[in-house]
DNA sequence: ACTATATTTTAACATTCATTACATATTATG
DNA sequence: CATAATATGTAATGAATGTTAAAATATAGT
């Protein structure tokens, strides 16, 4: 049976709106990683006391996830932009435009939580680390496709690879993630992209 | 005064090798990064016992900074070689394909120790972050330099730019280190790299 | 008003963290 | 041989980690 959501009837009610809070842990996470980011973090960035976040959201490798999911609605759209654009250039560079956009967006820390997540890890959260792996690799099969698409649409040269493009572009999408991290600025940044799509797909001349 | 190298001629002489273990302790920090790496696993990469650790390296911190340099001895002679190419396409593929070789050696962990090291981290070590910045921004600087050069002896046109081209370098390093973190082959990440640089430096055409 | 259910608050839990006291062991020198 | 100096092994330190027990509190339904 799907997790149906359930609606308390009885019971004290919630003192918090359940998606601030989400809100603000994630950017937590966002800042500090999984690891990083202590309980004890999470409580002063959320104001709830340990007992109410394990209530609501599980334990702390659930609270992460869901904070994920948060993350990942909200970048989807990017990407479905897109992949959605017409020709396998645009989408190189709707996508790498998107996420400098999200890496350097007001009020929000600097990179991408998937990518910085998942770098370092004690051996006990190795299964955090794989968890976000996973969704890169899921994003990597999105574009494969996307433009495996294009080559049967002849925007892409026969011999074009697929996988050789999604893969640089995701290398992009990573290395952009660090350098925002390290502080660099948005124009910077759309700088690196501007060069990295120059010649795109590199396949001819 | 510049610290001598102490010549114990006195007292319990050691019972390891201080290169041996400087290694062993690098491999881990580079497994698992400065907070993931817990006194607890350097004991047990290096066989000795804390006191023995605090003895000779100092604390935590001072025996990540000793692996760190341990690490740049390493790969100096890459980023050497790299800037000793007589022009800047040579530059930029000696430089990519040598850290591709550094980050998928045999023997050792995959990615790089400095740049991974640098991404994560609780905010009580953002001192170690920056320290790990701090080498990357001077290797930047390096590239920079290069190109600066480059334009000089006429091998980049007069407008191209020296930083937009070292920072995509770096972009594309970073993006590398993690796509190698993530077990992607090196057969992979040189398609990338020859990805990356088709079309350098982008100025012309 | 009473019961059942759920949340909050306070405080504790066991475990792990980096670090160190202390006693013992091993060497060079007087 | 005695002493000074350094390294080692054992075991402990206080602080921080993620997690939970227990009691108090607040609501809905009867």
């Amino acid at each position: 049976m799907p997790q149906t959501i359930k609606t308390r009837t009885v019971g004290r009610p919630r003192k918090f709106d359940r998606d601030k809070v989400i809100e603000q842990a994630m950017k937590a996470f966002w800042m500090h990683g999984y690891e990083g980011t202590s309980m004890r973090i999470l409580v002063s960035a959320t104001g709830l006391e340990p007992p109410s976040i394990y209530g609501a959201f599980g334990n702390k490798k659930q609270f992460f996830e869901t904070c994920i999911e948060s993350y990942a609605k909200k970048s989807r759209p990017f990407h479905e932009k897109a992949i959605s654009q017409p020709d396998s250039r645009l989408v190189a560079k709707c996508c790498l435009e998107g996420v400098v956009e999200i890496m350097t967006s007001e009020g929000y820390p600097e990179g991408c939580l998937v990518i910085l997540g998942a770098v370092v890890s004690s051996p006990q959260s190795d299964s955090v680390r794989h968890y976000l792996s996973d969704k890169m690799s899921n994003l990597t099969l999105r574009y494969v496709k996307r433009f495996e698409r294009s080559i049967e649409e002849g925007d892409l040269p026969k011999n074009a690879d697929p996988s050789a493009l999604a893969n640089y572009l995701m290398t992009i999408d990573r290395g952009l993630a660090l350098q925002a991290k390290a502080g660099h600025t948005k124009p910077d940044l759309l700088k690196t992209v501007s060069i990295a799509l120059s010649n795109w797909p590199f396949c001819d001349r």
